[in-house]
DNA sequence: TATTGTTATACTCTATAACTATA
DNA sequence: TATAGTTATAGAGTATAACAATA
């Protein structure tokens, strides 16, 4: 098939390529995402990881789930902008910094994050079908070196 | 400092999150992509695995080009136009397909590619100094299976 | 002075849909 | 019919630079 990802095939040559860590995440992250835009529908990576985060911490404002999501202020607002006009969060005035605002799901919100947690269950479960669970744990480990 | 990407934050619930393998390397990623930018001047991951494979891959046209790299035609178009404006790539009719172009380096294209393969080398190198060479490995050989 | 949220702006990455020339 | 390149268009993701309100 035309349309399906083959990580690396074997009539390319990758030179440099080849040689990286980097690379080799980035080739696995490639298969990764095209699989979840397939398996998890209406929500993007960073929108289903931004309801999660929300959800799990109480009271975080925006500057600092930006910060957790490794993205800017301004580049955190579009994304809650895009949450806030699909009436999944909703941005309350902190009470205790008059600057900030205090981010909460609404009952869509948490409706859309329970039914996305369990697409994005399976989704990860597929993508990681071919490891063991002990190759899973050595990843996992390896992988918090970065 | 509040501009360095802390990779797992100990105040920080990660819920669902912490149980996918396909988000403990999107965070990975997310460091590792910080740290190229920084490190490379001049061009993108995207822009920096094409000119290195088209310069490995004598005779590559632009569709087989995007299917390694995992994105449509339309996509490939932009990525080889930003590459056409900056003079560092060429497009050459194929001589054995009048529809085809066949795809190669500029010598200033050359150049660039060579330049920051020296870059990217390093920076690769500085990702990877908390893994041993057995680690680095293994962690090429898990990835293989995604 | 520093931080939070905000807006304006711009660039990169990627996709869909439709067109043309050729296979 | 199918494929290679192309164009138009759109949306997501991200960044910089500036500003007002508050800490």
């Amino acid at each position: 098939m035309a349309d399906s990802f083959e990580q690396w095939p074997a009539d390319i040559a990758f030179g440099l390529l080849g040689d990286l860590i980097g690379y080799a995440i980035r080739r696995a992250q490639i298969g990764i995402y095209k699989d979840f835009d397939a398996s998890v529908t209406g929500l993007t990576p960073p929108l289903f990881a931004a309801l999660i985060l929300i959800d799990a911490n109480p009271g975080i404002n925006q500057s600092r789930l930006g910060q957790v999501m490794g993205v800017n202020r301004a580049a955190m607002m579009a994304l809650l902008d895009r949450l806030s006009a699909l009436k999944l969060v909703r941005r309350v005035p902190s009470p205790s910094d008059k600057r900030a605002n205090v981010l909460q799901l609404t009952a869509l919100g948490q409706k859309c994050r329970a039914e996305a947690s369990a697409e994005v269950r399976a989704h990860d479960a597929r993508i990681a079908r071919n490891l063991t669970t002990a190759e899973l744990k050595t990843l996992r480990r390896l992988l918090k070196k970065f």
